[in-house]
DNA sequence: GACTGCGTTCCGTCGAGCGCAACAGATTCT
DNA sequence: AGAATCTGTTGCGCTCGACGGAACGCAGTC
């Protein structure tokens, strides 16, 4: 596959903001282009997108219909603008399902769940902010797992140390914004930061005690995939009363212990 | 716009399952095949997903290609099959931020998650199944919303009878399908459950207690549209034993309450 | 080592998707 | 009220982009 996409004499293309311009079939190309659209503006008209994507408004139309009709964008009224649709929610929930990363997750963070009775998570880094892919209640309940697409700031919490301690430099840089100031206890200063990232790679697990909201403590220890990257985070998060500094030891042993446990099962340290 | 596609002569599609071929552009349509197919098998190789669209190899892994440009699949490994991808829980987290159900109900959710203590959830049908849309946790802190796509059986959950009751005999009949038991508790007549159903249409409510899981107790109340028909439900759920029959009166009038007030916002009964 | 499967790439052809232009409602401006 | 101008929508020819065929490189397997 080719990246460089050249057109030697094509001088019709319009010139303005190609943006979500990836190579490959055109149309979908387009069609994909869309529902990117779509997700950064929540609703636009056909013609606004036509624009955006510089093609002509027809042109446009047609792609958003195809869309339509599965389910993936849906109209606001019978004649009016366009945004998301709910077929994108049901890919969701089959994606999450299958990540294999989930899948292999699931008992071991059951189990961690039960052993401490305390919140599992399961976060990767998705472009300078957490995504977490699934949960785990503690106690309660069924708790519904599988949920998505919160920003959750990576300076302030267990798992986002953890993801961030699996990246080089250049990499890191880019990930890493302004360090937004959540609590008195979050880490604000960039150096301070990047000696706390250090202790996190040196330690293998991270630990975040009202950084991100006053009463909450989260544990967090990467999972690795066969090659060694970190490819996701596990954690046990509660209230502070409930993890005490003296039962924090025995937590990360735990969390500790089943991201190992994963990161076997993702292929990692293979015979 | 024709919401019917019939192509009776479309004898090229293998006899499997022909997915939604829905008319539009090809290529489009073809891709967005794709991620059904995938969403559907977990996981699939090139060759495979040729086969199930009735293309050839190379035009499938253009396609697929293309997809992968955008993050909607991904690859196992450097040279291996293919499934959903991140993209996907992406652009779903910028779908439920906008649809505009959870956007007006999100302040309801939260006043009715700190008036109960007890969680809130937002659900909608989805083809034989309950969607959840959004979730507002009743005490715990850092309970991100925005989760999807798990399939959460109808029959044996508050918001699913409530979901349920809006709709008439045809569709009730598709959606429903058999009526698995999950504790001794779930409702399996047919019949039985029909009569559930009428009590839950007249008196506008349903509670669920033990049903789908033991301890487990939850009130749902719809949410309509302008034209009154059901669009969603929005239920508190929490242990039985923090849900008592003695307490549960109280829940279901501030449930009510609150999907009412969602209701208007929505244009129900306008002004 | 031949064979068979896979994902991937290159290339010539042809039909599918494109832009154009015209249509039909809604809204706004005069 | 009427006109001007938005909007989304639809036929229609032309052309360029997407398609299928075939070949390639790599892994297992017999």
């Amino acid at each position: 596959m080719s990246d460089v996409v050249e057109l030697p004499d094509e001088g019709a293309t319009t010139g303005l903001s190609p943006a979500v311009t990836g190579a490959g079939v055109q149309s979908v190309d387009r069609a994909l282009g869309i529902l990117e659209v779509l997700a950064r503006t929540g609703e636009s008209g056909v013609t606004e997108l036509a624009v955006e994507l510089g093609v002509h408004k027809s042109t446009a139309f047609r792609l958003v219909a195809t869309l339509e009709a599965h389910r993936l964008v849906e109209q606001t009224s019978d004649r009016g603008r366009y945004r998301l649709g709910m077929g994108i929610l049901r890919l969701a929930g089959a994606t999450t399902a299958r990540l294999d990363l989930v899948q292999e997750a699931r008992p071991i963070s059951r189990q961690l769940a039960a052993d401490t009775g305390e919140t599992v998570n399961i976060a990767v880094l998705a472009e300078s902010s957490a995504l977490y892919l699934d949960q785990v209640a503690g106690s309660s309940a069924l708790q519904p797992h599988n949920w998505v697409g919160q920003h959750i700031p990576l300076h302030a919490t267990s798992n986002g140390k953890v993801l961030l301690s699996g990246l080089d430099e250049p990499d890191l840089d880019a990930a890493l914004g302004k360090l937004a100031s959540y609590t008195p206890h979050t880490i604000t200063g960039r150096a301070k930061f990047r000696d706390e990232l250090a202790r996190v790679r040196e330690q293998g697990y991270a630990v975040a005690v009202d950084e991100l909201e006053i009463g909450l403590t989260a544990v967090a220890a990467p999972i690795r995939n066969a090659h060694g990257d970190v490819v996701a985070s596990m954690s046990v998060s509660g209230p502070s009363f409930r993890l005490p500094e003296d039962r924090v030891g025995e937590v990360v042993r735990l969390v500790v212990t089943a991201a190992v446990e994963v990161s076997h099962r993702l292929g990692w340290g293979h015979r």
